[in-house]
DNA sequence: GTCTATAGTCGGATAGAC
DNA sequence: GTCTATCCGACTATAGAC
């Protein structure tokens, strides 16, 4: 792939187009079924400028899945250098309610960036991805999941003292993380089971208050069982 | 849509190997970039032999939509008979332990359907339904999933004291259920995590093992929370 | 009922004008 | 750098032979 690197401002901002309208068409069609067309449409851009800018259809994906990437580690910035400077200075068990909060923290904040409707076709992308991965996948992982979920899985090993690094433990971790994901996942369920016909900020609060809940409920009984 | 009812057994074979090669290909594919040509080759069927019988492509899809709804009411139907049987029948307040069986029963029943290796592409097509619904989800919606997942809500809510029916019920219950499916729908998360380069028996089991784990301790902190 | 051949459409990529 | 025109392959659907 032969990725031009002009930074001419038209440049950029057609490449910047190009990707938004990307992450847009592919998030409704899934890589083979999107056409360059529709995304050169979409993005008031020429078909050949994606040749031209990302070398080819899936060169573009490929760019597509690091601008997910970049999105996902800004987000998470804040949140992960917190975690970070909690595992490292607090040896002690006296943080407890700390280490709760900052479990509730990432876990609503992973909750809010699926959620959020500007991220739809974002989180539309990760979970075909999660289907059938492609090497999108492993950019996206490596770059930005791998890291939350390696320190949500210590928080939590850390709250409720079981192993750290332990598999037993980062199951844990993932099924409770599967609680949050299911409202994106599994959204149209929920949609015909509730008779809503929207997330809508309401919808939204009702949601977080019940995972809030959830995660306080199953980390105070893992605690119970694995701290005595 | 003219589907063709033919009951000759070469006609029946035909269609049935149409539909299992359709599952393959749609489930690694989806329904747009999935091309007849292909279900026509695994079938080892001639490419016309889709429009004979059923109409078209897309005949073909619903189908296949159809095929699925079938296999998981099947599936779940013994489930389903004991749970009406003791809604029905037990009104006191005596059975709890029973109640608490049934709901571990049937997530975990729809945890070994979506596990299951050779339902892989019935799971990765219902989810792609999840993410862009058509009219294939709501067949297998309402001939399926809804009449599993309304009475698990209505188990929970006789087990937790959380009102039957309401809102926020629902919420929790297809919070709890998202433990579940996180197995399936973030199945690459867990591998990349954990290791893993496949969910095996072994893994299965370890799987249950936490999810078993976390129903208890959600649904009794629930309880002593609701019935209170 | 089953198959081959093909019509008609749309896809990604590219050559070459400006 | 940007765009138009076009090539060529692959797709669905169908007409019509057997």
């Amino acid at each position: 792939m032969s990725v031009n690197t002009t930074n001419t401002p038209r440049g950029e901002q057609a490449k910047l187009a190009l990707l938004e309208a990307a992450i847009e068409i592919f998030g409704l069609n899934g890589p083979n079924s999107a056409t360059t067309r529709q995304i050169a449409q979409r993005a008031d851009q020429n078909i050949a400028a994606i040749a031209y800018y990302f070398g080819s259809k899936d060169g573009l994906y490929l760019a597509v899945a690091q601008h997910i990437a970049d999105i996902i580690r800004d987000e998470f910035r804040p949140v992960i250098e917190e975690i970070d400077l909690f595992l490292a200075n607090s040896a002690d068990e006296r943080d407890e309610s700390r280490c709760l909060q900052l479990i509730e923290l990432s876990f609503l904040a992973y909750n809010e960036l699926v959620l959020k409707k500007s991220n739809i076709n974002i989180s539309r992308i990760m979970s075909r991805e999660q289907l059938i991965p492609t090497k999108a996948y492993t950019l996206i992982h490596e770059q930005a999941l791998s890291a939350i979920f390696t320190r949500q899985a210590r928080l939590v090993a850390r709250y409720t003292g079981l192993p750290d690094g332990h598999i037993n433990t980062l199951i844990h971790t993932h099924a409770l993380m599967g609680e949050i994901l299911s409202f994106r996942l599994a959204r149209e369920n929920l949609l015909r089971q509730t008779g809503w016909d929207n997330i809508g900020p309401k919808e939204y609060d009702m949601i977080n208050d019940v995972l809030r809940e959830h995660i306080r409920l199953l980390l105070s009984g893992l605690k119970q069982h694995y701290r005595n």
